[in-house]
DNA sequence: TGTTAATTTTGATTCAGATCAATTAAAGCG
DNA sequence: CGCTTTAATTGATCTGAATCAAAATTAACA
């Protein structure tokens, strides 16, 4: 949800630059730049990496030296636990940053795993701040992304602390559906990337839970479910369902 | 939990200083300055405020300036939900940095209020981005500040969405048992600022759930409770209840 | 200091979601 | 393509925490 909005306010998401490397104008950075800061910034953004299906992008522990921008694909971000079991922490689209957790100790703190192949801009994080220091909107836009995970991390909180299995899965739903809006695809119909399992270990439920929320959803002709296809019928009663809300917004 | 890492590994948190406005030195900003640079942060760390047992520092939705630095005293942040529910985000306590969430939309996008009498310091934040250009280690570290504000919320979304109750307690107490020892109070014994309904809303419980958790912790003789009064007996057993995890650290 | 209001504890009951278990469906893959 | 593995659904049962309720304790304040 990294950065929604912003990409949404300025409706840059279905440009399409020439910048040779990276399609840097799809990513999320160069929102309000010049050309020529443009271009300061796409020789910073280089090197681009492409992540198989089921590959990781970093591991927990590995070192920091880059934040990753996303430019075509899913992934998801999750801490894994000493007994084995994984938790998901996010699922992250084209045009969202990773790695600000790490910035913190320069250690990546989770897992960043493809759900489908993927490709991603690396963005020496070094080089980032340097040239943040004479482009102020780089810097600012930039502090206001890491800002905005520290608010879609307080909706999760809110989510999880509050909400019951089926309003979980409706915001959930509703976000996902937000975030395909904004990038061009249908709102109202998509594919889920994630198996039950791991949205249910995003959602604190447990997958049976998961699958039930789904059905029942269904059952009252919100949703259609043909396993990982969704088909949202009716968003305003899904909207409902979330019910009280300042959550994920 | 903001920067208590920083805090710690540099042990500034005795330090006394003779900065006039702010004791610029107790916030957790001026790591690993020089004296000239500091003067330069504390020109702009001026206006000092005194907020009364259950004034407001700021209310959501109120326009955005300025990062608060606590000086001393205690506070929560919570969101209200429609209903008239609150449901509480974090507490804070003396060194830590609050607003950091309204940098996204130039909001506040919570309550931030006083748990007793406390004091900030200002930090207008167009004034700290500026200076921030010209001191790169003062970049540096806001942003990791930032970022660990991130990890700590993924620590809590952890919590929420895999401990059950009396685990979630158990975190609790070592986190402000952690914070005050790095404050140069005891880790062992403390007094809650906050009331058991706080506490389980932070959690994700009810406080008749949080009442028995105590309760429990009590009769196994891990901690005595006497009201808002809490003394760790075996903080060894205590870390065992929080059983696996990768929380809260 | 006495009275009222707020907070905390504890008990009894209920219920949402976890767990256990079995079946069905889909996805890999030799 | 058939075979194996993985994922999803659904049912039955159990359990931890919510809810309802009441008493006890503490704090607020006139």
């Amino acid at each position: 949800m990294l950065n929604d909005t912003l990409l949404h306010h300025l409706d840059i998401s279905h440009i399409r630059s020439s910048c040779a490397t990276c399609s840097l104008r799809e990513l999320c950075l160069p929102v309000g730049l010049n050309d020529q800061e443009i271009q300061v910034l796409g020789d910073v953004v280089s090197h681009k990496r492409k992540i198989q299906r089921g590959g990781y992008l970093h591991r927990t522990g590995s070192n920091f030296q880059s934040l990753f921008a996303i430019r075509s694909g899913f992934l998801k971000t999750c801490v894994l636990e000493e007994d084995g079991r994984q938790q998901v922490t996010g699922f992250h689209m084209t045009g969202e940053l990773l790695g600000l957790d790490a910035i913190s100790t320069d250690t990546h703190t989770c897992d960043a795993i493809a759900l489908e192949d993927s490709e991603v801009c690396e963005i020496p994080f070094a080089k980032l701040e340097e040239i943040s220091r004479t482009i102020p909107s780089l810097m600012r836009h930039f502090h206001k992304i890491m800002s905005r995970e520290i608010v879609r991390d307080h909706g999760v909180m809110l989510l999880l602390g509050s909400m019951k299995a089926e309003e979980r899965l409706a915001s959930f739903l509703l976000n996902l559906s937000r975030r395909f809006l904004m990038r061009g695809y249908s709102e109202s119909e998509f594919n889920l990337r994630m198996t039950r399992e791991e949205i249910g270990s995003y959602l604190g439920l447990k997958l049976e839970t998961v699958s039930r929320a789904f059905s029942k959803l269904q059952d009252e002709n919100i949703i259609t479910v043909d396993n990982k296809h969704i088909q949202i019928n009716d968003i305003a009663r899904l909207r409902l369902k979330m019910g009280n809300s300042s959550c994920i917004t």
